[in-house]
DNA sequence: GAGTGGTCTAGACCACACA
DNA sequence: GTGTGGTCTAGACCACTCT
């Protein structure tokens, strides 16, 4: 059974999952090594390594050096989730897509906001408040600060015109972020800019980004009702 | 500004990464073709491509033959979610994790469940609902449907001992699935088996996994309320 | 110490997409 | 056609970790 000419890295990758699947190789068990895989085959060791290595980041494999490679006893399922511009995501449904400024004003935020974005006392913050719509209906609200101390030409950008997000995305650069997924009763606040009525089950999105050791914004979004985040695994 | 030895594919990648914070080459632009990298750079142009595929898989950099390498014009933030196994997220924190199945029983879904899991009209199915709790507070109330047909051994499984999840994770094999998340407002039930209000907003994360074209189980997962998913960006 | 995965190299050929 | 990324190879050395 050795020699079976396997020779793309995807050839070797879907035989590999072909016998996790068919518990040839059981969950938590030990697989040959890529020395003996790459014979079996008849490929280059460096196929087979690329091989494993994609299944090893999908959680699928477990490799140590020395240890050798097992099948993961747990796959941890990973999500990858694409975090879209919104008015590319409601522009991709068909839809209209329309933006509105609620409120722009430059003021201290809450201690939690500013805890959570590590700012000193003498940073100045931008608050924008946000309603984007598809077709007109009340898409997401969203609630940003923006540290007019990193991110300085902020303080001369009309928000009126465009979406705090995409103007982001275009002059700010950033290097890590947190973000988290939750539901929440809508307030009033949130109700009344969504159109719905208060305590319904919303969908939240909350983001910090920074670039390198400072915070540039911090911004929840408030989903309309009934909205879900859908991925494959 | 030749040969200033960047030999690791990981040091190429940061290379890079800086030239695009720092502007060098801005978003939307070309950036030179893989042998001109790999001569300033003075390594092989297998390591420059380890680097570029990487970040093209962070989707930070737009890759076509011919066309060549390009800065993505707007990145699309890419958050990789780990769906812990209830038990392991629960122990992690140091609780106590407990584990209590409400009702077991053999019926036909709904038909919104039956033809998401695309199953034919012979299909007999088992319905789980459990509640996990952590140090005794309701943690997750779950609402499964187990498609017998496609895992008959489920039918001699007693779930009154062990969580159908971890059941599944360890006899059932999968090939792929879908996730969504989504916000809901607690009704009756839910609402009485995880101890809170009726109405309260409830984080809902729903499964279906599949092995090869046949639906193994859909599941929801109501959380308690204030829970967060989280990850990195 | 020794075995395993991790990586680099130099060269080669292929596949695709553009002119 | 032609230039670019995508991949394979054979060999080598390194880094980690287990014994």
């Amino acid at each position: 059974m050795a020699k079976s000419d396997v020779n793309s890295w995807q050839a070797v990758q879907a035989e590999v999952l072909r016998r996790i699947h068919a518990r040839i190789w059981a969950p938590g068990e030990m697989i040959p090594n890529e020395q003996a895989l790459a014979e079996e085959f008849g490929c280059a060791r460096a196929t087979v390594n690329r091989a494993l290595q994609s299944l090893s980041e999908a959680g699928l494999l477990e490799r140590r050096r020395k240890a050798g490679t097992r099948v993961a006893l747990h796959p941890v399922r990973k999500a990858t989730l694409d975090i879209p511009v919104l008015r590319y995501e409601i522009e991709g449904q068909g839809a209209v897509y329309g933006y509105t400024a609620v409120q722009i004003a430059e003021h201290a935020p809450p201690e939690e906001v500013r805890s959570a974005m590590q700012a000193g006392a003498g940073h100045r913050f931008l608050h924008v408040k946000s309603v984007q719509t598809a077709d007109g209906a009340p898409f997401v609200f969203e609630d940003r600060w923006i540290n007019l101390t990193t991110v300085p030409e902020a303080a001369k950008t009309d928000f009126e015109a465009i979406s705090a997000n995409e103007w982001l995305v275009r002059h700010a650069r950033f290097t890590h972020g947190q973000i988290s997924f939750a539901a929440v009763n809508a307030d009033a606040e949130v109700a009344a800019h969504l159109a719905l009525r208060q305590g319904a089950a919303i969908f939240v999105i909350s983001r910090i980004t920074w670039d390198g050791g400072q915070a540039i914004t911090h911004v929840q979004q408030f989903f309309h009702e009934g909205y879900r985040m859908q991925t494959e695994l």
